[in-house]
DNA sequence: TGTACATCAGTGAACGCGCGTTCACTGATGTAC
DNA sequence: TGTACATCAGTGAACGCGCGTTCACTGATGTAC
């Protein structure tokens, strides 16, 4: 995206992010399926047709939320390790930071959370667009885990590992601990944290636990000492 | 539902079902949200507006089906925990067992999955109807860490555990360990459980792990540990 | 066993809705000479 | 600086689709006397 020249190409630009604007509220009060392009339109009070000059469809546009959402909760997670490294944090509050920050991104954008890490919206395929962004987020924990290596933390001896070559080799290759024992559990950590989000958010947790806050904080902690982070 | 006695009440139990097996099967084509009475209507040859005499709209439809997939998940569940007691496995080969055999429904019926642990149906509200089906895939593994608990398997002390009141009263009973050690412990295990199989299901791990089936047992076999069943 | 009435399954048409996408068009903005 | 042409944003109508639900109805099944 370079810097637009003429109106026309401020114009363009300025409606796209107020379409994608409109798009993103309308998810947060319809969810993912039921966001219309028409509708959408009909908010901006442009015709439906119209939008098809700055997107190619639908599909298109939902791409360009789901990036948009990936970077946000990645944004929202980095900014948190950021503080609590600036307030000298052990790996294990780092680790809570973040945890707790995409869980209040979660809570707060739920509609982009079902987008995100609920069921995929049938017809639809992610391009590998989105991977990038959507790799910050846990790029964040391996960080951690990383710093904490560093500093001697080594994975439980008495634990069981992941077969290494299970762990594609560019993923690996990010946790600098050769034997893989620490990416292997973190990726399960990773799936473990939206798990309890997405338990919370969809509703299974009902009747099962009463504070949902104040359990997130234990599962974090829990997944903390089970990575054996200091 | 009692026995049926007249021709008339035979063919509406019949048909019931019927209704219920072509929704099931279409649910496996389409997924939850674009299930249709109308279609259903449509491959049982009749018209729509029939299916009202065996159902009162969509949601009750759609709640049948669910109450449905959780009993066979759980009747799963419960299936591969009783063959591995009959072949006097120890508790972490049950977890095993377990967490496989809920996986392999998962792959098997991955709309089925969608429906009960993906992203809600908007506009649906899951009636109370659905808790005791619900329920009978997590208390087979209560079960197993109550087996582990009765032969002196203690929660490992160098780990955190819940604030005993976060935990329900009714659920945190079915664990005997007064503590709540445990019962905070094994819901995450199961959150986490459900996490990574939404994972492979849903694309998480594409570029990431190369083989889900041996991912998905480090992933059991690491959780069973963290739980210190022997 | 036979008749009269009540119950209920299934029909077919209709209502009202919203969707994504295409297409020929108007009119404004930008560009080349 | 002024004109002629090209580019592009936005319009409005239309296509074709499927949905959930309601309602008055026909005709078969079940029941009470």
């Amino acid at each position: 995206m370079s810097a637009p020249r003429t109106a026309r190409e401020r114009a363009r630009a300025e409606l796209t992010q107020a379409i994608k604007d409109a798009a993103r509220r309308q998810l947060g009060e319809v969810g993912p399926r039921a966001l219309s392009l028409r509708a959408v339109a009909r908010e901006l009070g442009m015709v439906s047709s119209a939008v098809y000059r700055y997107f190619a469809g639908i599909d298109d546009l939902l791409t360009a939320l789901i990036i948009d959402s990936y970077n946000a909760v990645g944004e929202k997670a980095e900014h948190a390790d950021a503080q609590a490294v600036a307030a000298d944090a052990s790996p294990t509050e780092r680790w809570l930071a973040v945890c707790h920050a995409v869980r209040d991104w979660s809570i707060e954008h739920r509609h982009e959370f079902e987008l995100l890490y609920g069921t995929p919206i049938p017809g639809y395929a992610a391009p590998q667009d989105t991977t990038v962004a959507a790799a910050r987020m846990p790029m964040t924990l391996v960080g951690i885990c990383n710093a904490a290596i560093e500093n001697g933390a080594t994975y439980p001896a008495d634990r069981p590992t992941v077969e290494p070559s299970l762990i594609a080799d560019n993923v690996a290759a990010l946790v600098d601990d050769p034997s893989r024992a620490f990416s292997g559990r973190v990726i399960l950590a990773w799936s473990g944290l939206i798990g309890v989000i997405g338990f919370e958010l969809f509703g299974q947790y009902v009747g099962v636990i009463s504070d949902y806050r104040a359990y997130f904080d234990y599962a974090a902690r829990a997944t903390a000492a089970e990575l054996g982070l200091p």
